[in-house]
DNA sequence: GTCTATACGATGATAGAC
DNA sequence: GTCTATCATCGTATAGAC
């Protein structure tokens, strides 16, 4: 089974899933027919459920897909020479968020509700993005604010949940503003 | 036609409601269907559709209601005589979440991304919210911190959106955690 | 107003040709 | 691997009796 394949075929999945992506942010998880992604993907039924079990398998494979480019938008910043402070990289995030993810983020918040495996991969991604700001929030105290390391361990963690909170709030806000309003200015 | 029998409709309607949220609480939005609430209800489909056009009337209807208890209870807290600060009103309304119901608001979240009257209702929702948590920080600053009125104005409305978004980060986290886990301790 | 029974459409999933 | 065509099921909504 050479490697050329596995590629190919991993293309195609991801071809599936991003269409997928873009009928869910029009009409939400479970209003979205598969006949709506082969539409959008130009695939058909057949080849779809060669690559995906079933659609809760693809929507699965979609929310992980979305949820980990924003923890990976996030590691960047996380990433940098000169750490932000918390305020600053707040509003770094926040700048960074993209409408059309952030709606789809807030249904698979809803989904999780209910299905255990997307509230596994929704908790998995939020403690995942929450850790990376808490080594960033670290950072800074040390290289910044000139913190002892043991001051720093106790004072980093809530922090660092604060800012993933209002992180999160300030992506309900925008899944929240219409998409008629999106396109204004 | 007399008000009794208004009165009674009024509580088959919320009886209905009642049943649906505890429907979506298990199963969510969509993947409930009208079978599951007349088994809930231990009402019939013909009698649902006498009270609600539809069900998408029925889902809005049960989505206004849900949020409403949330925003009353809140409204009961800023209503003191005697007004807490903002981490003691956070703390207070953290602890006054149902874990059930911050199920079905996250819900109603995922759906407000599509469904424009629901969308409507969530954003009127959490700016009443707002509202009251903004009286009871100008409240705080005035009568506790002896602040000035014109200081107090611009000062209030960013703590309030704060303690909104810590709120509404907290309501994600309750939701997130299991109904297993909810039994425990 | 409430029930039972049902029509009708939509949708997830599969079979089989290519 | 991909397509077309199809099936079986489920779910909304309605009709008509009581």
């Amino acid at each position: 089974m050479p490697r050329l394949t596995e590629t190919r075929k991993e293309l195609r999945r991801t071809q599936i899933t991003e269409a997928a992506v873009r009928c869910f942010d029009r009409n939400g998880l479970e209003r979205t027919s598969i006949a709506d992604i082969t539409a959008e993907s130009g695939l058909s039924a057949g080849s779809i459920y060669t690559h995906y079990r079933n659609k809760a398998d693809l929507v699965r494979a979609a929310a992980r897909e979305v949820l980990a480019r924003r923890a990976d938008v996030l590691g960047e910043y996380a990433a940098g020479d000169v750490p932000p402070g918390p305020d600053e990289l707040l509003s770094r995030l926040i700048a960074a968020i993209d409408p059309a993810e952030a709606r789809v983020g807030v249904q698979t918040w809803g989904e999780a509700t209910t299905d255990p495996a997307i509230r596994d991969i929704v908790v998995d991604m939020t403690d995942r993005m929450r850790a990376m700001v808490h080594d960033c929030v670290m950072a800074w105290l040390v290289k910044v604010e000139h913190r002892a390391p043991a001051e720093v361990r106790e004072r980093a963690a809530p922090i660092a949940h604060r800012v993933m909170a209002l992180y999160q709030a300030e992506l309900l806000y925008t899944a929240l503003r219409s998409p008629t309003e999106e396109t204004a200015s």
